[in-house]
DNA sequence: ACCTGAACACCGTTCAAGT
DNA sequence: ACCTGAACACCGTTCAAGT
């Protein structure tokens, strides 16, 4: 507005404390920067690249492409999962720690999409298994089972964080639930009895119900079932 | 090549009968046919726009948004599920159903990944809702737990399908096994003994196993796991 | 009411050219 | 070796204009 003393660089964006030479990490870093807390913004190459000063070209010399500058991105974050929380039995520690790593996947939203689709094999991903499997372990299941066993809990915590994230990112969900409200009330009790029945507990309870009984569950169900192959 | 009587209207793509009117059913169907068997070909507005030979605008007369036609066409599929499979026992009758669902989505690898975002309110969803807590209610789970209790099926079943539907439509997911092979194979076993004792089993066993054993997990759990709501 | 072309504001990725 | 601008081949969505 005013006239005032013009420097030789414009500032860009929030004052830049001289642009910060390119690397993996600071392109890691800058993309955790651009989804903390799941605000609208999508990861996107020329996003991230506009944030750190530089054209999307530039990102490829360090990142082979999006989907491995997501998975690099992911195992990052998967650093900060809290793998010693919780005291007591085996049982409360394990579902202690995969609290956390729900907790973590709350606040980047668009990763749990990723953590879902991806098989992780950064350094962090694998302590989290070997965590997991060491606390399985101490509660007697055998390692056939419980390969299967962390498989299946890391498949429940990460779907309920992304879908979590995919509600938090849509304007839609209130719109959505309504909808599935309505049509639940609109079915006749005689074509769907059991659904019509159920109702009040559909969409019922805190959203950590869900997480907490479905670990409950897996594992009172991983203590009672052996492995067979499928025929 | 060869010099052929030239008709009066360029065939543009197989011949083509006469260009149907547009209309809510004839664009999910042609959705389907673009996704089947999941080709590489992505469900794109415009893609499938072209396919009934019209603009990418004229959709949206009969169409919101990208969602809303992912919803629709996903709801369609449903239809096709078997919610009367199987005989014998509640369980197997069950399993087989989800067993139904999953073959599904596999045929439309790219649905699969809606089906976790989406709480879908079509008719054949709510279709399958009923069956599965039909089948419960046979078992004797209560209402309370039968929601929670298809809530989890259904996480696990379509998050199985997202899994093999994103692996099939990468041509990195074998070199990604490789890379997770060669990271466990990596591992002092001072560091990581659980993971190096029980690298034997961690890629091991049909697909198949997986999906059945966290189904029996699944049921198992939830016959022993009354619902608590979290503090 | 239905359909359209053109425009707008984006994407990921490649590549020749620069340093 | 690293970085860049420009280009290519796409996206979803809107809108004025046509029928």
């Amino acid at each position: 507005m005013s006239e005032v003393v013009r420097r030789r660089e414009p500032v860009s964006r929030r004052d830049r404390p001289a642009k910060a030479p390119l690397s993996r990490a600071a392109i890691v870093a800058g993309a955790l920067g651009l989804i903390r807390d799941g605000g609208a913004e999508r990861l996107t190459l020329r996003r991230l690249a506009s944030e750190l000063d530089t054209g999307a070209a530039s990102l490829y010399v360090y990142v082979a492409n999006t989907e491995e500058l997501y998975a690099a991105v992911l195992d990052e974050l998967l650093g900060t999962v809290d793998v010693r929380r919780g005291t007591g039995p085996w049982r409360e520690r394990l579902q202690a720690l995969l609290t956390s790593y729900v907790e973590v996947l709350y606040a980047y939203p668009s990763l749990a999409r990723t953590a879902l689709i991806t098989r992780p094999s950064g350094v962090n991903s694998l302590a989290l298994w070997e965590a997991q499997l060491a606390l399985l372990d101490e509660g007697g299941v055998r390692p056939a089972e419980a390969v299967l066993a962390v498989d299946l809990l890391l498949q429940h915590a990460t779907a309920t964080a992304a879908e979590h994230g995919a509600r938090a990112g849509r304007s839609e969900s209130a719109a959505e639930d309504v909808r599935v409200a309505e049509a639940v009330e609109g079915l006749s009790a005689d074509s769907h009895p059991h659904l019509a029945a159920a109702a009040e507990h559909l969409l019922s309870g805190p959203p950590a119900t869900r997480l907490t009984w479905g670990l409950q569950v897996l594992i009172n169900g991983v203590l009672a079932t052996p492995r067979t192959e499928a025929r």
